[in-house]
DNA sequence: CTGAAAGCGCTAACAA
DNA sequence: TTGTTAGCGCTTTCAG
């Protein structure tokens, strides 16, 4: 079996507590014994128990990850930042893919508190506050990363979504276009919301027309903005613009585009959101906004970090800015320039 | 604090003892006091800590997933059907990356056994039998995937490497190709090897010259790609054809034949391997060798599970068969009709 | 500077 | 059917 606390004790000829303190660096040991009892560790390559160490009362040194997809490439980039940056400071991460579905979501936490995880970074979009709330209540650490619950006091790291809304409107409306339809991703989410606010400033800082028509719900995935998008070029005076609310209903976009002839961006120009790999990889290249990935993951691991040492008083929300990545599926609007 | 199965006992008016069978279902209690034990549960709310039973001997229901990255979309995807069917089983995953740097990988399987995982999933590709040996010896469950390492006795899914080079290589043959590079990702790596030796077969069964020179050498990364793609199509009469032996390296390939004017697939035909959702969504759409990712994450975790409840005796080694994936990036040399 | 001993929360004989 | 008790491996007073 693996070898205990005990068998390091008693090779080394000390007590159990002496070479917990060694583990430990805590305490005051002579440097004899300390040598010794190091030397009779490596021999027996012995490996605390982190297990054994948690139900004294000390940390897990685990966190949670609560993520929609992990094969999303979005969220696959924020858990590579969280999970580097935990890492950095000592804390492994468990990932969970919720799918955005509630029950898998409750599933997963009870399942972190049962493991004992130190706390939970949260992305998952769902307008479940309980569970939230109750996690709150029981002092589990959260942090949230591109996700806002302004009701929750919630140590929360996000992109500024209605800034990234306006300017990707901008753009669009810069370039000439009249009819802009946007895709978002779910109504209940404040980030949908807020983009969407950005979305109408921008058209009515331009003297344009907010039209409820031209808002369209779908959800996080290719095919929900190819089937969208589809049913927009379908009608009868369509826009000339498409503001897909994430990178990867902008491929469904394109696809849907390419599908009925529409040339893009002549016909049609499409700004998504995020910056994933797929937007410089893919066909035309898309132009997005960008959000900062790496630069979020690791400061929400820094924030949940310090609420669960206790280094913390008071809870805190960081808001990064977008920017716009122009690439190739946004040009001119030439039908106008008649 | 958190309720312990003291409290439970207590309100219930029971020993600790009787509430241990009814959270594991064990021995035999009766109805009356398994409905009064259940029904304090709900009420404080109590979750038993897994940590303390793993503590008793019992297993921890975590397994921890080896890749090189996260970020990448092939482990990604990998890691989501690890994930998904661990959780079937009972498994929480504890994703590491280690960018196939062998420091990382050792240290990231000490941090895993000090947490006393169940059982390790291993993708990453570095050449570190070693610390593999060792975990064999301790009896720790490791389970490859993705990966090959036939001198050692464990559980292995992986796709036929060979097959794959050989039905990349002939697609690129019948297509007219004379002279075809291939871009490998690490030659000391087993899986790389059969992908050449396939291609190699290929070659000589169509009774063509099998060229050293032609054997180029990255990694497993999109700016790899492009620079070897570089230095071969900036050769005096460069390959018509390159097999580049993931898709991350044929997005590579794409940006470096796109930087210097060189039409795909009209000039050059590029043909990856691993089909990940890259393929289907860059520009041109890549021809690629599929790899049956959700089965192949579904066996692994099976097997591991299975070795984890010493529900075999004999390690197993499951081969699936990859398929030829053709898109817009492979199309006849039309050079060669003169 | 070092060790004895009391837990941490739970499981598993073994009794009753 | 239910309870007593001895651990599991480690941390942490508190003595010595």
């Amino acid at each position: 079996m693996k070898p205990t606390i005990y068998d390091i004790a008693r090779e080394a000829g000390v007590s159990i507590a002496t070479v917990s303190k060694v583990i430990n660096n805590t305490g005051r040991i002579g440097d004899k014994t300390k040598q010794k009892v190091m030397k009779v560790m490596k021999e027996l390559d012995y490996q605390p128990s982190i297990v054994a160490s948690a139900l004294t009362g000390k940390r897990t040194h685990t966190i949670g990850l609560l993520i929609p997809d992990i094969a999303n490439p979005f969220f696959a980039e924020i858990a590579r930042s969280v999970e580097d940056m935990g890492n950095e400071l000592g804390f492994s991460v468990m990932m969970c893919s919720t799918d955005n579905n509630i029950d898998k979501e409750s599933k997963y936490i009870s399942l972190l508190e049962q493991k004992r995880v130190d706390g939970i970074i949260i992305a998952t979009g769902t307008r479940n506050t309980d569970v939230l709330q109750n996690l709150l209540k029981k002092k589990l650490p959260i942090a949230l990363i591109a996700r806002d619950l302004p009701s929750l006091p919630v140590d929360t790291v996000l992109v500024d979504d209605y800034m990234g809304g306006y300017e990707a409107t901008s753009h669009l409306i810069s370039l000439g276009h009249q009819k802009i339809s946007i895709i978002a991703e779910d109504l209940k989410v404040m980030s949908s919301k807020e983009r969407i606010r950005g979305y109408r400033q921008a058209l009515e800082d331009h003297g344009m027309e907010y039209d409820e028509e031209q808002i369209h719900v779908s959800d996080f995935t290719i095919e929900g903005g190819r089937e969208v998008a589809a049913t927009i070029l379908a009608e009868n005076n369509p826009a000339t613009a498409i503001f897909a609310c994430n990178d990867l209903l902008a491929m469904g976009v394109i696809q849907a585009a390419r599908e009925i002839g529409v040339e893009i961006p002549s016909d049609l120009s499409i700004i998504g959101f995020d910056n994933t790999i797929l937007a410089s990889l893919c066909d035309p290249p898309l132009t997005t906004i960008a959000q900062p990935i790496q630069d979020m993951g690791k400061q929400v691991v820094e924030l949940l970090v310090k609420e669960i040492k206790q280094e913390k008083q008071s809870k805190q929300r960081v808001v990064l800015m977008p920017s716009l990545e122009v690439r190739n599926t946004t040009s001119d609007n030439t039908k106008n320039l008649v």
